[in-house]
RNA sequence: GGAGAUAUGGCAGAGUGGUCGAAUGCGGUAGUCUUGAAAACUAUUGUACCGCAAGGUACCGGGGGUUCGAAUCCCUCUAUCUCCGCCA
């Protein structure tokens, strides 16, 4: 959520910004401001008729002190009608705060000077590539097939606990998935983040605060009983540890790292997209999380790109980065990096992590702020990112590395499997 | 799940209807003293909104109510603690 006194003080630069993303702001900034205005021309009137009564109630309480009862009571009956168009009032404040969060919600983050133009994934920017796209012979298969022959994982068996996307993995399958957790968590304390596990569900407070209200509610498992949501991202539990707190500069910065499941309803997915493990309601992910200064969010930002690249060096995965266009960046996010692994027997590209600076969206929503040099309450800067999904890169692990003797397991994971080969 | 108790500023802890944004202690910050430090002393020390400012308003777990006036009374929700029950 963008501060309003931002709002107020940039219109034209976010407006300009905005076309990035093919936003058209005009109206609604419009009406923002308005009701910011209103806002303030109301409190201020209840704030008078307060402060009036607040000053009324006092002089009551003095003239029964000193056993004045007729003066008081004569200066109750004033404080009557103050009372009546103080609560109008009042009612008119929350209207327009209501309607004013209302929209609030509905813009999107400004995007940096840098993000690129586009209406689609088709626009992102490709800005490196790295690693050499494996030759398979013709007897090469998808990982589904990969996964079948192998007994790896069990997408029938999965339908029949379940439903469709979430995966029974199996033997050596499960084991390659816990050494992939295993190693990335290692990665990422190793670069210094402190590991943390959060809690799965999450109340309506903490989806609000890291942006998935009101935007994404349908993409949520809600257990409405109890009115607590199934985790998307571990960013959310993590990022929202932030929520209310005031931290000091020296505090920065703050870097967590958190290996949950992640839960997706993907209404609306279909196709090959969600073939075997591209797409799954259940899926496991490592995320990385910093809270920064915001002078020094960027630098950050590209220390976790970083991070991410180094990873899919050591698995030694083919892999490309991509600046997403305004129109492929999500609602809450500045400027977000993409990176995708090359699924050699599927041909076509995976995203696998996506890295992102929010710089004060969410923080704004999470009320997390330090204390600058003056003493002053400033908002900080969140920035998180998938080191890594697990889905895809499994799936280009067991496609990239099929054999005529199996699948070949990546040096670096070998210590974690206790095996080099899945045959 | 049942019964009871509690929720106050960074922390501890007073405050049961009026001058309480809230005593006191600790902690923090600045200063005095000191060669320096400690101690002592003095001052200062929550958040947000409106306002150029003076100042005003709101917030004593959350929400609602009673009242001219609520930290204080009532309702409700949440969390914590104790006991009982159940349970990995």
């Amino acid at each position: 959520m963008l501060q309003t006194t931002y709002i107020r003080e940039n219109k034209e630069l976010i407006l300009e910004r905005f076309k990035k993303r093919n936003f058209e702001g005009e109206e609604i900034i419009k009406q923002i401001l308005k009701l910011d205005d209103d806002r303030k021309a109301t409190q201020q009137k209840l704030d008078n008729q307060l402060a009036e009564g607040n000053s009324l109630a006092k002089q009551i309480g003095m003239l029964f002190k000193e056993g004045k009862q007729e003066e008081a009571n004569a200066i109750k009956e004033k404080t009557k009608t103050l009372k009546e168009s103080g609560n109008l009032l009042k009612e008119e404040q929350n209207k327009i705060a209501k309607e004013l969060m209302n929209l609030l919600y509905q813009v999107p983050n400004v995007p940096n000077e840098i993000v690129p133009e586009g209406n689609s994934d088709e626009d992102n920017e490709v800005i490196g590539e790295q690693g050499k796209i494996p030759t398979l012979g013709d007897q090469a298969v998808p990982h589904w097939e990969l996964a079948k022959k192998y007994n790896l994982i069990d997408f029938e068996l999965g339908v029949k606990i379940t439903g469709a996307g979430f995966p029974v993995y199996k033997g050596k399958g499960a084991r390659l998935q816990r050494a992939l957790i295993s190693f990335f968590l290692d990665q990422a304390v190793e670069d210094g983040y402190e590991e943390v596990i959060p809690p799965l569900m999450v109340n309506e407070a903490s989806g609000y605060g890291t942006g998935q209200l009101p935007d994404k509610e349908g993409q949520m498992y809600h257990m409405q009983v109890d009115d607590l949501y199934m985790i998307p991202t571990a960013e959310v539990p993590i990022t929202n540890m932030y929520r209310d707190v005031i931290l000091q500069e020296s505090d920065f910065p703050l870097k967590n790292v958190g290996y949950t499941p992640c839960f997706r309803r993907e209404a609306g997915s279909y196709g090959s997209d969600v073939r075997g493990l591209n797409r799954l309601h259940q899926f496991d992910k490592v995320e990385i999380v910093q809270i920064q200064h915001p002078n020094k969010s960027y630098e950050t930002l590209d220390t976790m790109v970083a991070h991410v690249k180094g990873l899919l060096e050591k698995l030694e995965l083919p892999y490309r980065v991509l600046k997403l266009c305004g129109g492929d960046l999500g609602f809450t996010s500045a400027l977000t990096f993409d990176m995708e692994v090359y699924s050699a027997a599927q041909d076509k590209w995976l995203e696998v992590s996506s890295v992102s600076n929010f710089e004060s969206f969410q923080a704004n929503r999470l009320k997390c702020r330090y204390k600058d040099e003056d003493g002053k309450t400033q908002l900080v800067h969140t920035l998180n990112g998938s080191a890594l999904a697990l889905p895809r890169i499994l799936a280009a692990l067991l496609e990239n590395n099929q054999t005529n003797e199996g699948i070949k397991i990546p040096k670096v994971l070998i210590p974690y499997t206790g095996f080099e080969l899945i045959n």
